[in-house]
RNA sequence: GCUGAUGUGGCACAGUCGGUAGCGCACCUCAUUGGUAGUGAGGAGGUCACGGGUUCGAUUCCCGUCAUCAGCUCCA
């Protein structure tokens, strides 16, 4: 048989050969480092005997796939090491994943000091260096097997399997056997960098009637420097978190007495807000939109209509008692009924339509206590939210104007890059979920891939993540630790105009049933500012900053001269201030710089005597900056100055 | 909602094995009038999240509530 590797070069064998041992046949070295095998693109265990020919590539801790495997393997001597120290402990599952890896067990919960003992064991257990061996048995036999060890959780996954399955088991040394697929290092030895993160509840089967089982996350690393190196980034990445950025810069803050998941927007937090909202509300129009105004309550019976009464009454916060009064208001956790009654006031013609509908829009949602989250998950937020109601043909071309229009703002954002589109489909094995026929929905899911493919956009197809009422597209991002959210959504919905009894007349004097597109252009202000603190790690572009100038006089001597400036800044729109303290300029500039300023103008003797200010910029070479600059020194003409001195400095 | 951790002046933290608290930054006052990241001196500010309990006495121990954080679950 003849083995190709990945450098071209051909090794030739007379009998089956393990990947480790043509790993080894290569080098000794890359024996050691060896994690996985890929085998003609399918990653394998080590322990693969190959009998025909083929292509290998033998993946270590450098390679994705490699690491995963090494984490995997750590996983498995975390395990051996709780069992250890806490024999009463069930195993159940632990895998590998993005950033490393993490098992749960069902037992009493861990503190930090139980994690860094378990983490000492851990350490015994790799340097006593056991090879990990793997073998199989008939499911009978490993249920069996399992019920022996008195691992419940285990049984149940093996009773999962299909009866003919034979069952795959690592074992490491004498002291812990897991079941598991694999693959897995050839010995516990390959762990040489690891570390225990932290511990939390995670429920059996990822449902919350079952048990709540105790987690420890970690990670692992094929060096001890490209560990060291994370974990200096997850202390990096915390000081972008909005949630603490966010309340250092005075952009929000939230108050005991006033309520989880309701943050108060801070002066600076609500210019940057502003700013956001009337560029919107001015784009949506220059896009063909209009406005509606409606109200943030609606009596019981709206929301009967609309079917969250029956569905969503949960979510909502809700006025009076249903048994006892006659009317009973609730919060609206959305506008789309509000504007369908918008369309509905006036008769429409076919000639009328589309119309696009935009509210800036506030909504409500009683969220579950443990959801809320600095300003991605509250329960008051306020959306771009808007709606089309459409011909039907009509709305593969508008449902594609509002991803453009979403493009565009993600653009102007400057977060084009940072965010993943998704097609959320229905479930067509969970039909009671949603409304209208499987034909319906295929089409439409279809009109959606197409809209997409033809616009040149990656995206990738998730099932059950629809809403009941159609298919959407989402658009994601995530945060600084990972985690995705919804910043934007376009929802293609031919079925609820039925509900409400909307409609059109056409050419023929028909009553017809419109299209709807919910959407929002570029999510909601609370979220969207979130991910911009982080993405910009609070260094917003200048034109969302709440101070984009700051001008800062040497002395009280030139207090009047400064303020000259300001007033010529401020008449030309620009968010100015001017630090009339009596502290030095270095000073001045320090905190500046803490608050995020992109310009200061320091003026003293010298500026005041030839007319001019000093810029001193936060960016460098950078094109927005140079027409905020240039911008500043036609104003300095205006206010007869000759020149403009900059200096840049390198943030 | 679930599991766990946390809650001390505006912020970031000490501390009290039970005898009502400190530092730094910020704030205020005075002096200093300066040239690109922290001038000096002085001062004020906290019922130690809230409500119960134990105790001669609770910020400290116990229980509950609220809030914050991590994870899970959820997100029309």
């Amino acid at each position: 048989m003849i083995i190709t590797l990945k450098d071209g070069s051909k090794k030739e064998y007379s009998s089956p050969m393990r990947v480790i041992d043509i790993a080894a046949d290569i080098s000794e070295g890359l024996a050691r480092a060896a994690c996985a095998g890929e085998v003609n693109g399918e990653v394998v265990d080590l322990r693969t005997e190959l009998c025909k020919d083929a292509e290998l590539n033998i993946l270590t801790a450098k390679d994705e796939e490699g690491l995963r495997v090494l984490r995997h393997t750590a996983s498995h001597v975390m395990a051996e090491a709780v069992k250890r120290l806490h024999p009463e402990a069930k195993i159940t599952i632990g895998p590998a994943i993005d950033q490393g890896f993490y098992y749960d067990f069902d037992c009493a919960p861990f503190s930090r000091e139980d994690l860094d003992e378990i983490e000492q064991e851990m350490k015994k257990i790799i340097k006593k260096g056991e090879k990990l061996e793997r073998f199989t048995m008939p499911r009978d036999e490993a249920i069996q097997y399992m019920k022996d060890r008195e691992e419940p959780y285990k049984v149940e996954l093996i009773e999962d399997l299909p009866e003919d399955a034979e069952i795959s088991f690592y074992r490491q040394g004498e002291g812990f056997t897991d079941l598991c697929a694999g693959p897995h290092l050839m010995s516990v030895k390959g762990i040489k960098a690891f570390k225990l993160l932290s511990s939390s509840g995670a429920y059996w089967r990822g449902n919350e009637h079952n048990a709540t089982l105790t987690r420890i996350y970690g990670t692992a690393f094929g060096t001890k420097e490209e560990l060291k190196a994370h974990l200096l980034h997850l202390e990096d990445i915390k000081k972008r978190d909005h949630n603490k950025l966010g309340r250092e810069m005075e952009l929000f803050t939230t108050v005991d007495v006033i309520g989880q998941g309701l943050p108060l927007i801070m002066p600076k937090g609500a210019k940057i807000i502003q700013t956001m909202q009337r560029w919107i509300e001015d784009l949506e129009e220059e896009w063909g939109y209009v406005r509606t105004k409606t109200p943030f309550m609606a009596k019981s019976d709206l929301y009967k209509i609309s079917g969250h009464w029956d569905h969503y009454k949960e979510g909502m916060f809700v006025f009076g008692d249903p048994e006892a009064d006659k009317e009973v208001y609730a919060l609206r956790p959305m506008t789309c009924p509000f504007q369908y009654y918008v369309y509905k006031a006036t008769p429409k013609s076919y000639r009328d339509l589309p119309c696009r509908y935009g509210e800036t829009s506030t909504l409500f949602r009683n969220e579950d206590s443990g959801e809320m989250h600095g300003l991605t998950r509250v329960r008051q937020f306020t959306i771009s939210e808007g709606h089309l109601i459409v011909r039907p043909d009509q709305m593969v071309e508008e449902f594609k104007g509002c991803l453009a229009l979403a493009k565009h703002c993600l653009q102007v954002l400057g977060v084009e890059e940072d965010v993943t589109y998704h097609l959320s489909k229905w479930d067509p094995d969970n039909r009671e979920k949603y409304i209208g026929e499987p034909e319906v929905w295929e089409e439409t899911e279809q009109h959606i891939r197409d809209i997409l493919t033809e616009l040149e956009i990656d995206f990738t197809e998730d099932v059950g993540e629809a809403a009941f009422y159609g298919p959407k597209v989402d658009i994601n991002a995530k945060n600084v630790y990972g985690k995705e959210d919804t910043m934007i959504t376009i929802q293609w919905d031919a079925l609820i105009a039925e509900r409400f009894d909307m409609y059109y007349i056409d050419q023929n004097g028909n009553k017809v049933r419109p299209y709807i597109i919910h959407r929002t252009s570029m999510g909601c202000y609370e979220r969207t500012l979130a991910w911009l603190i982080e993405k910009y790690a609070g260094k917003l572009p200048t034109w969302l900053c709440p101070e984009q100038v700051r001008i800062l006089p040497i002395s009280d001597k030139y207090a009047a001269y400064a303020e000259s400036i300001e007033k010529e800044l401020k008449k030309n729109k620009i968010l100015c201030t001017v630090d009339q303290r009596s502290e030095k300029i270095g000073f001045k500039i320090r905190e500046t710089r803490l608050a995020r300023v992109p310009y200061m103008l320091v003026v003293g003797q010298k500026e005041e005597e030839e007319k001019t200010v000093s810029v001193r910029s936060r960016f460098k070479g950078d094109e927005g900056a140079k027409k905020l600059e240039d911008f500043i020194e036609e104003i300095c003409k205006e206010i007869r100055t000759k020149e403009i001195r900059k200096i840049e400095v390198e943030e």
